[in-house]
DNA sequence: GTGGTCTAGACCACC
DNA sequence: GTGGTCTAGACCACG
């Protein structure tokens, strides 16, 4: 489970969260009674407060998204629906894309090197992954 | 131009306003020197509270889009040099994009697609800044 | 008659403007029937917009300190307090002085600095002051 | 400490807050170091609103007073070398002795006495300081 | 009519 | 418990 937090976008930290769990369980990234990392885990590697780690995932389950075994930790629970189809994921992010064409058009970045940074970014990322996977 | 804001989407309102001015700034369906809503206006419209329209407007000369001439409007700037230095600006869009990868991942678009996605986007934005151009 | 406006106190500046007349009424400065500035006068003098100023003479005129005779200009009304002791005068200006000291020291400026700051301000102000009985 | 606020004054709320917390600074009876009351303490005690508390401690965060911990209380700084040049400083200690000086002309005190007067409450000011030091 | 500021209430993040 | 932010209402200054 990868996530990321934007502290300067104005979206409640636990909201970001917790929308990132519903999008991976949605796609089918995460499967049912499959385990979240525990609230101390995520606070740490976050960077945040337990109080708010805690509050994402309490939030995800009042939403009937998860389900908190007391004292074993946090689990995807089945869900009915079935996976979103690949057109709907595709349009979701195609959304996050136009704003982000809209800030490099402010910050006067042309499309070569926005379509480049996104090469590298990804780059970063998959670098990051692996070498996580390697220390597991 | 037509605003909307989602009072539920957790992102305050007054940054909903402001992306979309900046979108239709960037897409020329707003041109340098023509007058914004006036603050009342546009917080009626929106059924906000005038502060919040205001907060929009000041965030947005805050980061040089408009200019806010008291007693008399607000009024979009034309694109001038951006203060910020390049590192700066490209520093902040990889940000943008590190939360777009992050969401990809969770919804399980491969890199390629991620990518293809972003050009056509891309093609799509300056479809309608030329459409934009023509109109004027 | 003399005015200065702080637009970064936070007062209102029609309020300083009253207080000011106040104070000069109180001390005897300004006499009973004596004119006052013209509304468009004291506005080009502060740089202040016209109704700020007329604002500040309405004021006065609702607490009964001035009168306002339709097109021949504001006038001093007789009061019936006698004007302020000496020492009331005097203590009304330590309360200022004691603000300004405080101000000096967070700005690190020693006493020497600051008393010698007072008597070129002053100087500059007779200065204006004598510069003006030329002109008139 | 105790705080006094006048609400008819005019002057906003949070800018008396944040001149008395000045004074007590400068003149020795707050420590640097040591903690403020909290902004709900702050506002109880004042009858004011939490932000109105939070907005004076921050006016004084950001004139270098105090430092905000965050979730831990506000504290006095040890006075630190000033940010400001020293032409800043005296030019913006000068426009507040210009109003003083409108005001001793409006009040009729002479020269001579403003003077003097300043000479005084300077003298207060360092007995006050040193009254704190043997307190301490 | 225009935009800007101060005070307030509710919610968020942190210790 | 702590401070910080977003939305709101009332008032101020300006054209």
């Amino acid at each position: 489970m990868i996530l990321h937090v934007n502290f300067k976008s104005g979206v409640p930290v636990y909201l970001q969260i917790a929308l990132q769990v519903k999008a991976a369980a949605a796609a089918g990234t995460l499967r049912p009674g499959e385990a979240l990392p525990s609230v101390r885990a995520l606070a740490e590697e976050l960077r945040i407060n337990r109080n708010t780690a805690a509050r994402a995932y309490s939030e995800l389950e009042s939403e009937g998204v998860v389900e908190n075994r007391h004292g074993a930790g946090c689990y995807l629970r089945a869900t009915s629906a079935s996976p979103l189809r690949h057109a709907v994921r595709s349009e979701r992010l195609g959304a996050e894309l136009d704003a982000v064409i809209v800030q490099a058009h402010h910050l006067q970045i042309p499309d070569s090197e926005l379509l480049s940074l996104l090469r590298e970014r990804l780059a970063a990322f998959r670098e990051r992954q692996s070498a996580a996977d390697r220390n597991s």
